[in-house]
DNA sequence: TTCACTGCAAATGCTTTGCAGCGCC
DNA sequence: GGCGCTGCAAAGCATTTGCAGTGAA
């Protein structure tokens, strides 16, 4: 018989959460559990790789992150925006990101998931190439 | 010496691929590598772990199966039914999946990565939801 | 015959976990 | 003062790889 704690899940504002949190907020895209610590790290915060998984994982699960997985199956995270969902063209080679708006897609995305009889649908997008920069450079040899 | 040695690929038709391809074609839905080396034991084709794992990369490096990221990271792969690139529309909770084709969205893509200068476009779709009987057994459950 | 393919097992790399001490509430 | 949080290091998993023997072409 479980005892519900009140509110259902004391979170306790430690030195290391709070660093997780900012460095979170100081990042416009996705970033992975290791490259987070590794930043962490750069910037003087000391946060043990496990407890930086541990936070990472206890945040998304209370909705504060978004999780997404990269090719390789690697756990990304990016603080939970925002008001609106949107999609990232990133650059494969400097990692360069632009925020996309895709109402068409999303429209596209919900329509078709709805003709297939499915509900509760939710959408990832990724778009990825060598930005301008990237390609010219490579033209230029 | 091969004509083309060019890249790669001679392929020899082995026992274990043919196993493997074989337990493909029977299989509707995705598979991980893991459960498809079970699969295979218990059919008793012998394929070690580790061959099943080269198999499904090589095939897929050949275009001939569909490769997505289960929830947990894991690959899981499927026979490629078309031969086009298409997007997928996952059940996250029986697995089922559509094939979709997505002309808009793929143009939407490349015009939208042009625009901003990128060049070398790839792009990953993904729709995840609940399938119809899925949502059913829930709405009546 | 040749060389890609296999099996085996050790090695990788990401992520999780047991345990003891620390610090937030 | 209690107990969740941390750090450390070892464990756990899926996946990859080195090596030598095997079999397809």
């Amino acid at each position: 018989m479980s005892v519900r704690t009140g509110g259902g899940g004391e979170v306790r504002n430690t030195r290391q959460r709070r660093a997780v949190s900012q460095a979170l907020a100081s990042l416009e895209d996705f970033i992975s559990t290791q490259d987070l610590h590794a930043l962490l790290r750069e910037r003087g915060e000391s946060v043990s790789l496990a407890t930086t998984y541990r936070i990472l994982q206890s945040m998304s699960e209370l909705g504060e992150l978004d999780v997404l997985r990269g090719g390789d199956g690697e756990a990304i995270y990016r603080r939970c925006a925002a008001e609106h969902h949107h999609h990232h063209l990133v650059c494969r080679r400097c990692g360069a990101a632009v925020e996309l708006e895709a109402p068409t897609v999303e429209e596209w995305a919900g329509r078709t998931a709805a003709a297939h009889g499915f509900t509760e649908v939710d959408h990832t997008i990724e778009i990825t190439g060598l930005c301008a920069a990237c390609s010219a450079r490579r033209a230029d040899g």
